[in-house]
DNA sequence: TTAATACTGTACGCTAGCGTACGGAATAGT
DNA sequence: ACTATTCCGTACGCTAGCGTACAGTATTAA
């Protein structure tokens, strides 16, 4: 309800870590670590919205529209084949921004989005972010920033797509939702999850069962309740750790 | 021969077709795109280096040092893991440059590059190319450009890892190195070409002898020659068409 | 020439995962 | 309460590809 808590970190002027728009708090990084000048450019073009379940929020192929600051949930990033088969190349919850194309120049969104997790996100249209661009510079440089993370992202999970086993993938999957959305509940059927991990249902079945009995996490229509996070993270292939690094490093490294 | 032949492309007064530095022709085509201006800025950091066959360019995880414009031959960007085992997550030839993280504040390489192919690149060090940044517009646009050209490659590499088989992939890589390298030889081991696709050689082996025996290729001692072009793009997942269609649509949509 | 090395072909047992299908259990609609 | 739907467990035959090993042929070095 406090309109401004203003509260600074001390390591970064620009930041704020509580806002609010339009009545809705802002949790999205991005937005937070904006300076005030940009965010006030931003805020006079953005909208809330509620991302239902399964939403999508950019099909393959198609000229993007809206460009979306993830509020919270969770977003996922396909690559979809002719056959209608699926991968999972990318994720991006509050910490991230889906539109990444349209920062580059790239009028067509390459591959499809949906919203995985149900949450929330403040959106805006493409032209008005590619006229915000011009004038935000330091927009502009996080969204950047964000598009390589993402490239990134999808050069480790093509390497673990090729390389690591379903039930691997799977224990880092969850992980890496649980670490974005927080929470010990990730709410997913197997169906999806299939389509995540590029894999047929009954595999995901398979591995979340191999999971569930070692204690690690409970499976329950639809609802994933993870129990044991160290253990899931042995469970896990490198390919977590490393990606976790890799945040960890870009945080240090890009001041 | 000629010090500045100066061809100039009608819908592109910046652009030049040919171009030489330091007695050596240029080819990268982000170099010849460039303004003049920014061309003698850069000119004095580059270094003209030969690449030898398997020359490490950049090692995981190890500071980058020196970015390079790759001027011909072919350059792999690996993702490696802990046992050794790699799958090349992207290829940058004479339309590219390595050493993309460093253009978004990334002092560090998250991946492996070599020379694939031998040819020659004009080298810059780090420190001189985040200074070229700031004075460089068009540089910096045309890197984040290409940037986002690698992270969708990886995007789409990371389904075809996935979904498809090895003498699908194995077509796709044949015509994607062609496209880099021009002519009909692509100079390459199976063992190598193994690490490529993140598989076992003796998998290549017979993948390749599939090709060969269908007349599409011819294989021998690390030298493959590409007899029908036509029927390996239809030998080849749906992977090659879709990548070859997003430069298209890239090239056109970003003026 | 001889030896060493690099590169390719092939073979064999084995396993993860595929495609598919069916049944049961929970949930939602009427 | 009854039905339809969604979601999960499991099973079965099958195949691509793995790990490994060995032999043959070309190339290079001594």
């Amino acid at each position: 309800m406090t309109q401004n808590s203003s509260r600074r970190l001390a390591n970064s002027a620009s930041k704020r870590s509580a806002q609010h728009f339009d009545g809705h708090s802002i949790h999205n990084e991005i937005l937070l670590g904006l300076p005030k000048s940009e965010c006030d450019s931003l805020f006079s073009h953005l909208e809330f919205v509620e991302l239902q379940t399964h939403a999508e929020l950019q099909e393959m192929g198609e000229p993007i529209k809206y460009a979306y600051f993830m509020n919270s949930g969770l977003a996922s990033i396909l690559t979809v084949m002719g056959d209608g088969k699926s991968v999972e190349v990318g994720l991006a919850g509050k910490e991230g921004f889906v539109g990444v194309p349209l920062a580059a120049g790239f009028a067509s969104s390459p591959t499809r989005v949906v919203a995985q997790v149900s949450g929330s996100a403040f959106k805006v249209s493409a032209a008005n972010l590619l006229d915000l661009l011009r004038r935000c510079p330091q927009l502009e440089k996080q969204l950047h920033r964000f598009s390589q993370t993402l490239g990134l992202q999808a050069t480790q999970v093509a390497a673990c797509n090729r390389l690591h086993e379903v039930e691997e993938r799977l224990a880092r999957w969850l992980l890496m939702s649980q670490d974005r959305i927080g929470g010990h509940i990730v709410p997913l059927t197997q169906e999806f999850l299939a389509h995540m991990l590029g894999t047929r249902r009954a595999s995901v079945t398979v591995a979340a069962g191999i999971l569930q009995k070692a204690g690690l996490i409970t499976y329950d229509r639809g609802k994933v309740k993870i129990l044991n996070r160290d253990k899931l993270e042995t469970a896990a292939c490198e390919c977590y750790e490393t990606m976790s690094r890799m945040s960890r490093n870009w945080e240090r490294e890009s001041q």
